[in-house]
DNA sequence: GATGAATGAGAATTCATTCAT
DNA sequence: CATGAATGAATTCTCATTCAT
């Protein structure tokens, strides 16, 4: 589930009927050793940080030679999209199983508890965050490929998507439900920021009770 | 104006009464001359970015050899702490002379202006964001010693108590008006940072206007 | 009819009786595909430059992988000497089909046609040169078998030796012939490195205006 | 005298009087050390040939660390082109000694000496060809400014110049002396490689004899 | 016969920092 | 106060080659 299959899995679909075996099993071990790259990349990114993080490092970590990542990797900036292309995937997963908390399914419930999802996500996984920052900054993204940022920006984009409907259900228009969306995504931006950054303390100010604060002004807002 | 005096001050206070006009001369001397390093430190910084600024190209533009800067600072962090220092007595200038815009001086006007000019700052100098955030990092900051720290947060501390201040004025407790000025600060940060990175394009939405609006029921609501 | 076969023919010959067609059909088919890496590595060659020339890319044009390239040669150095072979083929070639270059086929005619084709040849495939000069280096000659070595010296002796006909033809004693034959050979070498690394200009020459009148000289002296 | 002095010596100019001694003293020391660098360079070269020639070996030869070059040198390429400017320096020298040669300093003499020279240098010093063929290569050599390149250029011209004087010496006019110098320094290039590839060999020849002949026959066709 | 994984060595270059002078 | 030399570690990436499968 976390893994983004990157590498063409070419012949695969022509035999959709029987797999060759062979084929399978190579596959299936090429992704393991995939992930197990993108583990270690992951651990060392959530260890050491942006500037700690090197290919060396990881593929030390991987138990690889840093020549053999280019086996899977073309070259740095792809490994760090692949991590963040699957961070992404975590956070889409936490977005939309917040609607089976069961109980009340009313739209204002629904609401509060996808935004709180994907506050929580990045609140319990602050290096996610830092993921993000790192390789959507300025204009051209770090060294990724048009095609890659656009990849990203989907998937980030198909995750506020749950939010951004919940909010027309409680009856904003498109364009507004769209303009909320963004703010609720940056007020949860900044306080997270205010929070992993510990400024918040400056304030004696709680991250998450603020966000509910907010959540909740904007459905009185709304409603 | 710009230069904040971290090293040289002690022996300037102590012997308040006669100043040895030599230690004087070459105090004021050195602090003219860490100016210098400071004012290529953040032409660098503006021009190439975080990643671009080295040492060497530092001292480059400051006329230096590298090993020199070690004389006014102890390592390139100590640099970028006194860039943020003055960064944010640029920041706190701008807030403060917000009051100055003439007519109509009350109090939502007030707030409204100063919370426009905190934005406006940044949103002019993405550069002195990144500074920072740069710093203010994990539970750390960087390389920066407890004092520089807590200095620093007074810096922002302060920049922000006038914003708190007209929330007093416009009725609210002051614990509230706290946590008001730390959900205006959070927002625009978060607004600050989709802007920045471009992210806020995929909502086709503009930072400024979002701001804007969330003032505006902030005001509304507290009204 | 630009291969010439290396490594497989030893069997095809003992055999001659009666050649199993098993074993013919796969020797055919290795030799196309060895023609097949061949062509791929002329065409890198060309294109690269010795610098740019990696078996990586040889094998990715010839649509292999790099390891697969093993099964015909046992090293780079081989392909390379393989490259040779066949260029010094075409070079043959090319020198021997000058005579068919009709109307007069006076002795002095066509020594020149000769020295001139040679000459043209190099001229118009620079790449090929750098090739004989890459492998045909120092004492030790790369990394070529002493037997490989002596092919490709047999080749461009065999290549040479219609010019030196044409000089016994004019008159020559046959170890003048000789001397004179090394001295084209030498005046068109070093003239086509002046060519190509572009020395030539410095003196507002013409490399193949140079060359005729090196052979109007020659013929003159020896008629 | 070997030595071509590519940093500036700055302030040594304006005190042409007295060289305050220190300065002296550095720029001496300077000096001494590019020139070991330079000397453990052309060891490498010498030995390993251009592909075995990297920074690290040189560094190492020099008994310096890779990253110590870089003190003196910008980049690999200006390495090398000290080296050819120096090698051009000793050729250029090698010519005009030629002359000191005493007994008949008659024109075909004087001719003879100075393209014997050339020749010998070459013939001596194989190496010292090989990096001239190096940079001297394709339309943009290596990786030369154009302005190292054209000084480059500029010594070679300068090395035949002296041969092209004596062929004015023996009556000819400017344009066909140019020309005949082109002819003799690729007359001499030839043989030089073939005589260093060994491909001589093959001929059973004699580089230096040839190269004579080549002399007596020109000499014998201007008088 | 061919693949894909992996190695291990090596490339040039950059960097913050130290230190004798 | 400032220099210039030097270190040593690090950076990403490339390459020819090997080998189990």
């Amino acid at each position: 589930m976390t893994e983004s299959a990157k590498k063409p899995p070419r012949e695969e679909i022509e035999a959709a009927a029987s797999p060759p075996p062979r084929m399978l099993r190579e596959t299936t071990l090429n992704e393991a050793r995939r992930a197990l790259i993108l583990d270690a990349a992951r651990a060392v990114f959530f260890e050491l940080g942006l500037e700690g993080t090197s290919l060396r490092e990881i593929a030390k970590r991987a138990g690889y030679t840093p020549g053999a990542i280019y086996n899977y990797f073309n070259n740095r900036e792809e490994i760090y999209a692949a991590l963040l292309s699957e961070s992404l995937e975590r956070l889409k997963e936490a977005v939309d199983n917040a609607d089976s908390d069961p109980a009340e399914p009313a739209a204002p419930a629904l609401l509060q508890a996808r935004a709180r999802a994907f506050f929580k996500f990045y609140q319990d996984n602050p290096q996610d965050m830092d993921l993000g920052f790192y390789l959507f900054n300025g204009a051209q993204p770090r060294g990724l490929t048009p095609e890659l940022n656009q990849q990203l920006n989907d998937q980030l984009r198909a995750t506020l998507l749950p939010i951004q409907e919940m909010l027309v259900s409680l009856g904003l228009a498109e364009a507004e439900a769209v303009a909320e969306t963004t703010a609720i995504f940056a007020h949860a931006v900044g306080l997270l920021m205010l929070h992993h950054t510990q400024r918040i303390r400056l304030f004696k100010q709680n991250a998450q009770e603020l966000f509910e604060q907010y959540l909740a002004f904007l459905i009185q807002r709304i409603s």
